[in-house]
RNA sequence: GGGCGCGUAGCUCAAACGGAUAGAGCAUCGGAUUUCUAAUCCGAGGGUUGCAGGUUCGAUUCCUGCCGCGCCUACCA
């Protein structure tokens, strides 16, 4: 609603601008909030209109207030020093509005979306790093939704690198084990955790003797080719991890559509199709001399196209239009920009086999998975899982027009390579419309690290973080997490509420636990290292989920305690805003106007929050509404209110806060307990 | 060496396109009519926005150069 009359403002201003002075080029009309409301709802600033108008801003200001005539929505405007606009909403108009929720629905763009996020290597349990890229992830999805978007989530599993090989070498040379005692291990609860700690003694194991690795080698290569006993192996072992992924990644409400493997990209032979099509463009390039000699390799993305001096640019650019220019001859590359794509031994690596993956997101392979039911939640919604022959009837994946991968900033450049590499196939409409949604990672404070045991050297110890390490088993499991809050929540919820029963605390506390991890993870910007530490990750106080789960749970128990139904209060709400009184009411506070004000806002931070990637503003938003409310809750008593309209005004303004919340808490995915 | 990012209160972080008095939370200290439950609220102290220049009506934000830190820079994935 707030951004509805946003717009008609900016156009309201800028047409009559035009019309004002015709013929002169004005710049953009922006409109801001002013830092206190008694200033107004919305700021323009003038002075980027005084020298295309050769008019001083004040007199601008003036002009617009006197000239523009009646805006509906808009009460009034007045002139600011040094040079603003300030411009006041009809306050009746938008807490009607509100009441009725009559959000004027803009029309969402048509196509679907693919949001990849997780993707968290099938070897070991989940840590805090792969939260915070799950709940980001599931966030933008919601996000997307709520904007009308149609969304398809995917968890790329790369079920045959490495690290799998990694931890079936840790069964079958470290510890020796048989086939049927790596599946009686898998059927007990958190194999993951066992990963955990076999991956890291591994990991050792290959340190004392450099020769373990040729296990590591023999196990990739018999993983690869497929179709064997150690295969077979590792996909028992992978599937197993992947399952007790999606548990717990279930225990916060995050959901994935579809699961396309690595395997099937290998055994479907994407990258033989990708391959013939590069090759075909002149993307690779074939090296015969060099460090990369009989290895095919693309241009790194961000280096210089030509490394002559700047000052011969203009022989660069005549020869631009010639064929000579086009494509790199494997002596245009220098050595350090090359990227390996196709090893000398003919095999390709994860840049390759990615670009493929990602021409099929997009429908330009000309191939596509098996595809086979796999997980079905609670709620019975089906999660699907990449085969090289599947089921026959299967919902549509891949074929999008637009994607956002959810992967860590440390991956920058390789998934600036694949949209390079998409561009130069052609397919300049797909680049424009790949995403990187990129985020900073999550390292531990010194104090976390002693805290769970760890030897810290010195240098360590200086460091404000220290960075996560799954090969040093050194992390916090996102299970572990999860219940040390859910066991901290409880305590707290079994003081206060000692008459309930059991399972009701146990439910409450671990939405309260959720929505404590969830807001957590999405309060911090997606650039800054969240420096993990237990005191801030278990806080309930503050700028934190429960805090705004609180707010709309004490907005319920005064519905409750009045014998209203909040849900169907609607029509009420909106009826009380249209008797008489209510101008007066909105006009003498404007600590309750500022609440309806925010309240109006939720489309827009959404809106924000997907053309920016940044789902921190919807936290600051609701973080906003909830204190707004709270201080709102302590100044104005309700059920004790003598005058009654005056009292249904106040329970309209509960009813409409409460809702906002709700919303935009339900897009965060936190959930709100009856009590707390 | 090159690329990307960061540096704001004791700590952890905000501040959309450059905008009005740089804001929160935590921590510290001091308070809140026994009320719609205090997981709350009010108040206080705490800042030369790493340093030095530049651009302009205006710079935490943009540019340049330093200083410090992190990540990436494999024929690993």
């Amino acid at each position: 609603m707030y951004h509805f009359l946003q717009e008609r403002l900016a156009r309201r201003v800028l047409e009559y601008l035009e019309r004002r002075y015709p013929g002169v080029s004005l710049p953009q009309v922006v409109i801001e909030q002013p830092p206190n409301v008694r200033l107004g709802d919305f700021a323009i600033p003038m002075f980027p209109f005084a020298k295309p108008l050769r008019s001083a801003p004040l007199k601008i200001s003036e002009a617009i207030r006197t000239e523009i005539g009646a805006i509906d929505g808009i009460a009034e405007m007045t002139v600011a020093p040094p040079g603003y606009l300030n411009v006041r909403i009809d306050r009746v108009w938008l807490a009607a509005a509100l009441a009725k929720d009559d959000e004027p629905q803009a029309q969402a763009a048509s196509g679907k979306i693919l949001v990849e996020h997780s993707s968290i290597n099938p070897n070991k349990a989940a840590h805090i790093g792969h939260l915070r890229n799950a709940i980001l992830g599931d966030t933008f999805v919601r996000l997307l939704r709520n904007a009308g978007r149609e969304v398809d989530v995917q968890n790329y599993i790369d079920n045959t690198g490495v690290q799998v090989a990694d931890v079936v070498v840790g069964f079958l040379h470290l510890e020796k084990k048989s086939s049927a005692e790596i599946a009686t291990l898998i059927a007990k609860p958190r194999f993951d955790y066992y990963c955990w700690d076999l991956y890291a003694r591994v990991s050792q194991w290959y340190a004392e003797d450099k020769q373990h690795l040729r296990m590591r080698a023999e196990v990739l290569h018999g993983i690869e080719a497929g179709n064997n006993e150690i295969a077979a192996t590792a996909d028992l072992i992978a599937t197993a991890v992947l399952r007790r992924h999606l548990e717990t990644m279930d225990r916060l409400d995050i959901e994935y559509d579809f699961l396309p493997r690595e395997s099937e990209i290998l055994h479907l032979h994407f990258w033989q199709a990708a391959f013939a099509k590069l090759k075909e463009a002149g993307v690779l390039t074939f090296e015969d001399e060099g460090k990369n000699k009989g290895c095919w390799v693309m241009r790194r993305a961000g280096t210089a196209k030509v490394n002559d001096s700047p000052g011969k640019l203009d022989d660069v650019l005549t020869h631009m239009g010639t064929s000579e220019g086009l494509g790199d001859r494997p002596s245009e590359i220098a050595e350090e920009d090359q990227k390996v794509i196709v090893r000398s031994n003919g095999t390709v690596g994860y840049v390759g086999k990615d670009i493929a993956y990602h021409m099929w997101k997009f429908g330009l392979l000309g191939r596509d998975f098996g595809y086979r039911r796999f997980y079905r939640y609670p709620n019975q919604h089906e999660c699907w899982i990449s085969t090289t022959d599947g089921e026959k009837n299967h919902p549509h994946f891949g074929g999008v027009t637009e994607i956002y991968n959810v992967i860590d900033a440390r991956q920058s450049e390789a998934q600036s390579t694949v949209i390079e590499a998409l561009r130069e196939l052609g397919h300049d409409e797909a680049a424009d419309h790949y995403t990187h949604f990129s985020y900073e990672m999550v390292a531990l404070t010194p104090r976390c690290a002693a805290e769970l045991g760890y030897e810290l050297s010195a240098e360590d110890r200086s460091r404000s973080y220290i960075e996560v390490s799954g090969r040093k088993g050194f992390g916090v499991k996102a299970d572990d997490l999860l219940d040390r809050l859910i066991a901290s929540a409880k305590a707290e919820v079994d003081s206060r509420h000692p008459q309930m029963p059991d399972s009701d605390r146990q439910t409450i506390a671990t939405q309260i636990a959720i929505g404590a991890l969830r807001y957590f993870m999405l309060k911090y910007t997606k650039q800054s290292v969240i420096a993990f530490d237990f005191k801030d990750a278990l806080s309930f106080e503050g700028e934190t989920g429960p805090y705004a789960q609180y707010a709309v749970v004490r907005a319920n128990s005064i519905f409750r305690k009045a014998e209203i139904d909040p849900e169907s209060y609607a029509t009420t709400a909106s009826r009380e805003i249209k008797s008489s009184n209510v101008t007066q009411y909105l006009a003498e506070s404007d600590e309750i106007w500022e609440l309806w004000q925010a309240s109006s806002k939720t489309s827009y931070v959404v809106d924000q929050c997907i053309c920016t990637t940044e789902p921190a503003y919807l936290a600051k938003h609701v973080f906003q509404l909830a204190q707004l409310f709270n201080t709102f809750y302590h100044h104005h008593p309700i059920l004790t209110e003598p005058d009654e309209a005056r009292k249904k005004f106040l329970l309209a303004t509960v009813f409409v806060v409460r809702r906002e919340l709700i919303r935009a808490l339900s897009i965060m995915g936190i959930t709100v307990p009856p009590v707390m």
